[in-house]
DNA sequence: AGCACGCCGACT
DNA sequence: GTCGGCGTGCTC
């Protein structure tokens, strides 16, 4: 039979323009399918995993293609949703596909190769003699361990450059080179112990009992912990080595003992690591308030008709059990269901609650979570058929990355918190939003999209308003709680009357004191950690800032250290003015340090924490300061935005917000928009059932609009105010932004090819430009920055002008002096 | 992303 | 004079 030739367009996980096709070894032909990995070379040496796009038989003109090197995969692991997802981001985003399928697949699925170094084949004892003192100590090596790493060498010969002295190896013959692929994902393995069969028997285990007690009553007591603990544990459950082992170190080799005695056996077994929990059978009955039948039931008709409905409901209007209830509906339709939530903090919270309902069919994704767990709940999403019904992997929770996981029948997507910043990734490529990234998603599926908010984002509102989203509100709180009343502390007049207790108000230092007396709790919220303490000199107004960066050092109490927010900067505090030798060096401004000292110093003896992210940064010291806090083992909490976020807690009747000014003082147009949302998203933590919580707005202008709104509870007032101004100044949801950042790390290169720049986009979009212009933090990690803002009416055909820019862009780039550029569509 | 090729500074 | 810095362009 002849054989075919075929050749593959694979996708690199690398920031490319275009797919790259190797050829199909005739060993594969019919197993390099798209959706695949397969290992390819790329460049002189590195291996990487691909992601094959096509195969056809049409070989490459003008290169000699080379061949797939393996396969990696039995069936796709992505599937044509997905591929259709990533180009219209890719096109969208205006990002490489590559920079997608980088972001996309877990890393335990994406394999590069690293360097080894092996023993030359013709290394002989000999050609060691005329070696200097280094390379004569890894050729030892070598001939020892047989194989090296690049940082083994390093290690051996205590030399951080170490190059050159292998490629003088290599040529010498003591070394040589070897790509080797290593493999990332290692599944959970575990020991489970059983009686051997022929012990199950009474009589025998009698005999072994006897035989023991004399000689071995040590493995007599193991014996009889095993068979204690076989006997209680459930039916169908294993017994774990690591279990008996725990706290018992000596009893590992008892166990040896018995399993080579062939009195039990011992079965190493790869486990789950993620449908761990206690799988639930009975779920409850989840019994709707009377306004949360209303809007479920118009929310379901809207999606008749509508894909994506705008769910506005206040915070603790019991949002969470409408998605239930739609969530099991997708189920029972035999589709998949995506949670998305803004931040993995969330999660964890969210997740008990849906386990009730829907136990091990939920499996949890973000990318705190650890490299394995992610390709295992890769593997359920992928391996999950609409027959399975409402199995592992039918229902997802997760932050913005879970959308991209292999969905095959994706029924709901539900977008919690939909207004939220952190949706939209930042840095690095691809910067997309996954609130409408999960729209189109759910179109390729033809899936519906429920956005949940209490204050949703101008542009959702506006799109409901526009009727291209339904629009269902739920007014009324939670078994008939109350909104908090807002109260405003007026700073101007209390420090004019030198009423200020430190950073409190009157009315907050005794709210606090009534609230404290009253056994409740108090919340907070100080702005963020960017308006912590700095240094400042006295005597000279000097402020210590960052060599690499446009930003001024934080001081850092607890490590006594400066850090630059921006680079990771780190130095000690001076002891002295640098500028003016002075030694009256001070604190300026307050962050939640402060705060929390000055709790202590007002209110002796009162338990208080922090919470931001300075406290916050290992795994569980999160879960921690909730679980203190809920179990009130804590009076005051304070912290940053993490605080504002959907965290209920059952005692809280006061929050404050020690400074509202900051965030309007905050140069953007959508300062308004986020004042409103935080002190209202802060807000919903006051109050519980049958008791009407506070808040105390600290500020200095108390007639400013955005209080006076969100003293009022009133969403749409401003909403409309500042719609008017979006449309005059315009600005989203009445035009597009793109925004291009420029970097270099001189200044005047950078100013010049900026303008030359801009200057090639204004004569292709006349009107739509703006700038080059500063940032507001304009130089990070020794680069400069510099911004251009381009506008476009809603309306206008996006994706030419896109097109066009990514072309003009390229061109432009391509001749001038080497400077980076971050394109953000719709930046936030 | 990595790696090799190619041109300017501080060293044996 | 060379070693080695990193700017630049390419990888099927």
């Amino acid at each position: 039979m002849e054989r075919e030739t075929f050749f593959a367009d694979v996708l690199l996980p690398l920031s490319l323009s275009s797919y790259y096709t190797y050829r199909v070894p005739y060993e594969c032909n019919g197993t390099v399918t798209r959706g695949k990995r397969v290992v390819v070379q790329f460049g002189r040496k590195k291996l990487y995993t691909a992601l094959v796009i096509n195969v056809h038989k049409a070989a490459p003109a003008g290169f000699q293609p080379k061949y797939i090197l393996s396969v990696l995969d039995q069936a796709p692991v992505v599937n044509d949703f997905q591929l259709a997802l990533w180009k219209w981001m890719s096109s969208y985003y205006l990002c490489r596909e590559g920079d997608i399928m980088h972001a996309a697949l877990p890393s335990a699925l994406k394999l590069t190769s690293e360097t080894k170094l092996l023993q030359h084949p013709s290394f002989s004892k000999e050609k060691m003699d005329n070696l200097s003192e280094k390379e004569y100590v890894v050729a030892e090596a070598i001939d020892l361990r047989k194989q090296l790493t690049l940082d083994e060498i390093i290690a051996i010969t205590g030399q951080a450059k170490v190059i050159s002295l292998v490629k003088n190896l290599i040529e010498k013959e003591i070394l040589v080179p070897e790509e080797e692929l290593k493999e990332k994902y290692f599944p959970k393995k575990e020991v489970h112990i059983c009686l051997s069969p022929e012990y199950e028997d009474e009589a025998a285990l009698e005999a072994v009992f006897m035989q023991m007690e004399k000689k071995a009553p040590r493995r007599l007591d193991a014996l009889m912990l095993i068979i204690q603990s076989l006997r209680s544990l459930p039916p169908g459950k294993p017994l774990r080595r690591s279990e008996l082992t725990r706290n018992d170190k000596g009893l590992s080799a008892q166990l040896n003992a018995l399993h080579s005695a062939g009195i039990i056996t011992m079965h190493e077994k790869s486990v789950s690591r993620i449908t761990e929990a206690e799988d639930i059978r009975e779920f409850p009955e989840i019994v709707l308030s009377s306004e949360q039948q209303l809007a479920l039931d118009e929310i379901r008709n809207h999606l008749l008709n509508t894909r994506v409905v705008l769910l506005h409901g206040v915070t603790s209007s019991g949002k969470t059990e409408i998605y239930v209830q739609l969530i099991r509906q997708a189920i029972a339709e035999g589709k998949q269901a995506l949670f998305l939530l803004p931040e993995i903090a969330l999660t964890t919270q969210i997740i008990n609650r849906l386990r009730v309902h829907f136990g091990n069919s939920v499996v949890v994704y973000h990318s705190r979570y650890g490299a394995n767990e992610r390709a295992e709940v890769w593997d359920l999403v992928n391996l999950w058929t609409p027959e399975q019904g409402a199995a592992p992997g039918s229902i997802v929770l997760g932050a913005r990355s879970s959308l991209f996981l292999p969905f095959s029948k994706l029924g709901l997507i539900i977008v919690d918190e939909e207004h939220d910043t952190s949706f939209k990734q930042h840095e690095p490529s691809p910067r997309y939003h996954a609130r409408d990234a999960a729209i189109y998603l759910a179109g390729l599926h033809n899936a519906s999209v429920v956005l949940g908010s209490a204050t949703p984002a101008y542009e959702t509102m506006f799109n409901a308003e526009s009727g291209k989203y339904a629009y269902v509100s739920l007014n009324s709180r939670y078994g008939d709680m109350e909104l908090p009343e807002v109260l405003i502390a007026d700073l101007k007049e209390d420090t004019i009357r030198k009423k200020m207790k430190s950073n409190f108000s009157s009315l907050l230092f005794h709210e606090i004191q009534q609230t404290l007396t009253a056994a409740r709790q108090v919340i907070l919220f100080q702005n963020r950690r960017g308006f912590s303490l700095r240094l400042e000199c006295r005597d000279c107004h000097w402020i210590p800032e960052c060599k690499h960066c446009d930003v001024t050092l934080i001081y850092h109490k607890k490590s006594n250290h400066l850090r630059c927010h921006y680079c990771g900067y780190n130095t000690r505090l001076p002891d002295a003015c640098p500028a003016c030798g002075g030694t009256h060096i001070g604190m300026k401004g307050f962050g939640t340090e402060r705060i929390e000292e000055d709790i202590s110093l007002l209110f002796p003896g009162v338990r208080v924490a922090r919470m931001d992210l300075d406290t916050t940064r290992s795994r569980h010291s999160y879960q921690k300061i909730i679980n203190d806090f809920e179990d009130r083992n804590l009076d005051i909490l304070v912290g940053t935005q993490m605080v504002t976020k959907g965290l209920d807690f059952d005692h809280v009747s006061l929050v404050g917000v020690m400074n509202a000014d900051t965030m309007l003082a905050y140069p953007d147009f959508r300062s308004h928009e986020r004042s409103f949302q935080l002190i209202a998203q802060v807000s919903g933590r006051a109050g519980r059932k049958n008791e009407k919580g506070r808040v105390i707005v600290q500020t200095f202008k108390p007639d400013h609009p955005v209080i006076c709104a969100a003293a009022a509870h009133d969403y749409f007032t401003l909403y409309k105010a500042q719609l008017r101004e979006r449309a005059n100044f315009r600005y989203p949801p009445f035009y597009r932004l793109i925004r291009i950042t420029v970097k270099h790390k001189e200044s005047a290169v950078l100013d010049k090819i900026a303008a030359s720049y801009a200057a090639i986009l204004r004569e292709k979009f006349p009107g739509s430009v703006l700038g080059p212009e500063y940032p507001f933090v304009s130089k990070i990690r020794n680069y400069f920055l510099k911004d251009i803002i381009l506008k476009f009416e809603r309306n206008a055909r996006l994706k030419s002008k896109k097109e066009l820019l990514d072309d003009v862009t390229e061109r432009f780039f391509r001749d001038s002096p080497p400077v980076k550029i971050a394109i953000d569509v719709d930046p936030v």
